[in-house]
DNA sequence: GTATAATAGTTAAACGCTTAACTACTATTT
DNA sequence: AAATAGTAGTTAAGCGTTTAACTATTATAC
């Protein structure tokens, strides 16, 4: 590959120049610019972006980072659509993206992610971070660089989803229908900051309906995946088969619960309402269709480059709640009066 | 950040012995590694990439290339199992991941694409390559850097799912059902030559079973969507109302299709048979479940990734075509015979 | 007891760029 | 006409590594 010094020598010029010429920094005729133009041209030359970081200290690098939570990260479409969004931004900016994925250890994420971030080489991060157990970004990590979080870790720049608000219309739903006796399926809420914050919105309308959020039929053994719905319904309906409604903390789980009632012999949702949280696209598709929460996730990755990008500026963004969407569908309805 | 200087004067050696010790060259004493490493420890010391790379000419970095080709190419479900394959290979080997999608314009792609590529900045790339039009992998792009192209592109190293194998027993099946008047439910080939390739495949299959492929009735202004599929379906009942079994080349159109011919009050399969390709999530939940072909995407993130390693060592790993998978469901079934 | 080889460490060049500091010239101001 | 400011370009230092070439010391061979 040519170098500066190649096309110094072929434009007749001192490096220093073609340097200027190409970065428009002012100071050159444009006799000069044309010949220094026409010895890029001519040998093909482009910067080496190795050496242009070491001594401009700039990568044009944004790290997105995932923590490695389950299996299939990558089909998770909170995942999708923040990339999406995140990698919409960094194009128009010309900015690349380096995608970073650690596994989390009880002591943190890994080794090679750590040393990443504190070596400074990223120009940005914007990172998913709702992991209580391990953060991504913690104060030590992200100290050389500025960060945008996605979720619920104690960062002074975030984006988050109204979980709060977006749980709390689920509930709500469930419970004008006339639902009283309803079952929560859920994951381990130790796992995720979002998951505590919907299971704080299911609790406030439960107890504001006068039901005891603690004591309603619960199974927390789930990992998403729609198989541990539908262990979950199963689970719950065999001890409380009276139960009018399923709520479950995700779209997949929900799907699940609906397979599984379903070969017992329920209708959905004429013998029991099920509603899920994300509206996937198998929501829509499902039959019944599922009634669910649209926290439109592309929004999210979206606003947390944007947020980056000022903060790259020098400027002060402010943190971002972005409101979710109740989305009503066939899977929710009045309890029938004979369960009732 | 503490530089190699540092860590030297501290250790009281000089930066070319830290360097050693850290890479772990020959010639040191077990004295001078604990004096080194105490002194890392203590500056809290951390290589500079950037530096680093400059240097020894390797970045460590892999570029993975998914060209913009339609609106939301993350959702893609084959986007995201190539993902999640080459980045467990690269996360394995301490690589990190570049991720770009380029934006396909007629002369190529976008210019921040091909400096990028040009430049040698990445040690290798894995491209999704399957668009005739604008090539993300063309040998002028790829000369500097070690590249496997996934899909037609004449690479000299790929990893491809057998298009022709998949469409060849999709179309058997429907045929060996009794089908035989077929519609197509597809895409402007020139798109895509995995698409071609699908083509190829139910075309063999139907001049075997003595149906002339060009005269079936088809539908080919889709866009892979959902929408185009209810329009597709639309379109082709339309005008032949005699169909029994609709081919869609790919999962989404063939959702869309059947949501489509159920509103027309047809059922699926009883009165019509239809068919995807992919085996998306949805495929499997849909009620019918989608008769489709399972292309193993995951296998082909991995295969590419560690034949990419392969090349980095300089090894010569042979070029790969995966199998497919036929999933029989509920969407395909013997004609009836009244519109037999 | 000298030649040879192996070990331990240092020096300094190289990677290719950015940019501050400088020179030299021309144009403007007073 | 001298002082000042602006323009065009050069020189050289610096970014933080890696690594080839070197020196110095110690061990081994014969």
């Amino acid at each position: 590959m040519p170098t500066l010094a190649e096309v110094a020598e072929k434009a007749g010029v001192s490096i220093a120049t073609v340097s200027k010429v190409l970065s428009n920094t002012p100071y050159f005729t444009e006799e000069t610019r044309r010949k220094v133009m026409s010895a890029v041209e001519e040998l093909g030359y482009l910067p080496n972006l190795a050496a242009r970081a070491l001594s401009s200290g700039k990568t044009h690098l944004i790290g997105v980072v995932f923590p490695y939570v389950y299996e299939g990260i990558f089909t998770d479409p909170l995942v999708q659509y923040i990339l999406e969004g995140v990698e919409a931004e960094c194009n128009e900016r010309g900015y690349n993206i380096l995608l970073s994925t650690p596994r989390l250890n009880p002591d943190g994420p890994d080794e090679n992610y750590r040393r990443l971030l504190r070596s400074s080489y990223l120009d940005g991060i914007v990172a998913l971070d709702n992991v209580p157990l391990s953060s991504v970004l913690s104060p030590d990590l992200r100290k050389n660089t500025p960060a945008v979080a996605i979720g619920y870790g104690d960062h002074p720049n975030y984006v988050r989803s109204d979980d709060l608000q977006g749980s709390t219309a689920l509930m709500e739903h469930v419970i004008s229908l006339g639902h009283r006796r309803i079952g929560i399926l859920t994951v381990d809420e130790s796992l995720h900051y979002s998951i505590q914050m919907r299971h704080v919105g299911l609790d406030q309308v439960a107890e504001e309906a006068g039901l005891n959020y603690a004591h309603l039929p619960k199974y927390d053994r789930g990992d998403f995946s729609i198989a541990s719905g539908m262990q979950g319904a199963s689970a719950l309906l065999e001890q409380y088969d009276d139960l009018t409604a399923l709520v479950c903390i995700n779209d997949r789980m929900a799907l699940g619960a609906i397979q599984q009632v379903q070969k017992m012999g329920l209708k959905v949702p004429d013998d029991i309402t099920i509603v899920g949280y994300d509206d996937i696209l198998s929501a829509q598709l499902f039959s019944p269709a599922l009634t669910t929460i649209d926290q439109r996730a592309p929004e999210l990755g979206h606003r947390a480059a944007q947020m980056l990008f000022a903060l790259l500026n020098n400027e002060n963004p402010d943190s971002v709640v972005i409101p979710t969407q109740l989305r009503v569908r066939e899977s929710s309805a009045p309890p029938k009066v004979s369960r009732q």
